[in-house]
DNA sequence: TTTTGAGTTGTTCGA
DNA sequence: GTCGAACAACTCAAA
């Protein structure tokens, strides 16, 4: 009897607990276990420096979780997958789904061609509690709106972890695979340094920094999940986007903490943030646009200022307002930022500097480790107000009041901002204000030390409201062609 | 088809 | 200092 040989294709599924495409593929005699860095082809989807500093320490630990069989290759990952399954005399191929609308197409034709040759091939879902396809309105069309979303997703029954493989059988290697290093993901120069004290990727650390979130930070995370400087995030993001664990595993995990009514709400409000993942992903899914294009077609006409100045600026924590230095560089320095400062910078660039939310979402794209397409595309929509489900126009974060309220001790500026650490808590957040003899106390010049604020709030704040009058005006004929053209297109 | 209630995370102003 | 209202309609979802 001939022998099956199964080819199990990771991903965005880096680990071995709950992954279906290895479980299946493990029931065969003979695996090959193989990663194919597959974004060289088109630029616009290539994966920042940040993400791939994680990905090659992530590979490196589920390598090592393979006894060093996991196969390396670089290319285009049919060809890639035809050959080997030429060489090998493959049976069958396993994967799990990602949902960047570029590799839904491409895994489809990838699905065709080798069912057509014979070959079994299957793909599962390992990183949603929810396909995008599962949730609809009652009508069938998809949800816009977070709220109702939700509502519907937590009435859906949701699948639990599927075992880890009790066995492995042998483990295949190919002549023409890379070895790790030959992926290049790692940065040439020495930027990636400052992430090494924050971050261990890997299966293994998934699950310890769970663990650890599960025991001394989800009793604070309702409320502290505000305040950057308490930690009471839990910091999973770029282990979730990497699947090196599965949100099956945290909701299975989550059943079990305590049963007061304090827990339940810190239970929920983390569920709350796993379901915005979700709809992420939903949104993608549904609006394949998402990465590019605003939702709202009027915004098309909006006035962006496309000031390269004042987008550097941003982007080194140079603007002079403390908390939104401190995020920029909190964010260049560890390869993450706080959830509530992600908004507050954003709503900065967007609003106050008038820049286009593509340009922020592609500086996000480079520097964040947890970079992910679904959840920055539609963040950015988000804080822009050109997403189906967006902040109101008149929302503009005031970064002094959010720093205020939500740093009032100053800690987290003065990690990041250490040229201020000397102002009292009184001027820290608006250290322009502060006496000339204080600044002086505190070794700090400003326009040398550190910025003069680098625009004026309100007058920046006016300036966004009458734009996003404006747009709501401008061409109406147009921008109700192009809404009718978009509906018609669904 | 029409109607009704509701919409992640805010700010400012004036009483 | 604290509080409520205004911001400005508009679209979505469901009854």
């Amino acid at each position: 009897m001939s022998q099956e040989i199964a080819i199990c294709w990771f991903r965005q599924d880096l680990r071995i607990s709950d992954n279906p495409a290895l479980l299946a593929a493990a029931e065969h005699d003979q695996l090959l276990p193989i990663y194919v860095l597959d974004d060289d082809s088109a630029d616009e989807v290539a994966m920042g420096g940040a993400s791939r500093w994680w990905l090659h320490h992530s590979l490196q630990s589920l390598n090592s979780d393979l006894i060093g069989t996991l196969q390396f290759f670089r290319g285009d990952a049919s060809v890639i997958l035809r050959e080997l399954c030429q060489r090998h005399n493959v049976t069958h191929v396993y994967w799990n789904r990602c949902y960047e609308p570029w590799r839904i197409d491409r895994d489809r034709e990838i699905k065709t061609e080798l069912l057509e040759q014979g070959i079994h091939a299957e793909s599962f879902n390992a990183s949603l509690l929810q396909e995008p396809w599962a949730i609809t309105k009652t009508d069938g069309s998809p949800y816009k709106v977070f709220t109702p979303y939700y509502r519907r997703f937590m009435v859906q029954s949701h699948a639990a972890p599927k075992a880890t493989p009790r066995f492995m059988p042998s483990l295949l290697e190919d002549s023409h695979s890379c070895s790790l290093s030959d992926l290049e993901l790692l940065p040439s120069i020495n930027w990636a340094e400052g992430f090494k004290p924050h971050w261990q990727p890997g299966e293994k650390w998934a699950h310890k920094r769970w663990r650890s979130f599960l025991d001394e930070r989800l009793n604070n995370y309702q409320q502290g999940r505000d305040f950057p400087a308490k930690q009471s995030v839990s910091g999973l993001s770029p282990h979730l986007h990497f699947g090196e664990i599965s949100p099956r595993q945290l909701l299975q995990d989550l059943q079990y903490v305590g049963g007061s009514d304090t827990d339940n709400d810190n239970r929920e409000h983390f569920i709350r943030e796993l379901a915005w993942r979700e709809f992420s992903y939903y949104l993608l899914y549904h609006w394949p646009d998402l990465p590019g294009k605003n939702l709202r077609p009027e915004f098309d006409y909006f006035p962006w200022q496309h000031d390269e100045t004042l987008l550097r600026q941003w982007q080194r924590g140079m603007t002079g307002y403390p908390l939104v230095d401190a995020g920029m560089r909190e964010l260049w320095q560890t390869g993450f930022m706080h959830n509530r400062v992600r908004m507050i910078t954003a709503s900065f660039l967007v609003k106050n500097l008038r820049q286009d939310w593509r340009s922020g979402a592609a500086w996000f794209w480079d520097c964040l480790l947890d970079a992910d397409l679904a959840s920055n595309s539609a963040s950015w929509q988000w804080v822009a107000g050109c997403g189906t489900d967006a902040a109101p126009y008149f929302r503009i974060f005031n970064p002094v009041t959010q720093s205020e309220k939500f740093d009032p001790g100053g800690d987290y500026i003065r990690q990041y901002v250490p040229e201020l650490a000397a102002l009292p808590n009184r001027y820290l957040h608006r250290p322009w204000e502060a006496p000339d003899d204080l600044l002086a106390q505190a070794g700090i010049t400003l326009g040398k030390d550190y910025p003069h604020p680098m625009i004026d709030l309100a007058e920046s704040r006016a300036a966004a409201l009458d734009a996003f009058a404006a747009i709501k005006t401008v061409e109406p004929t147009v921008a109700v062609n192009q809404a009718a053209q978009k509906v018609s297109a669904l």
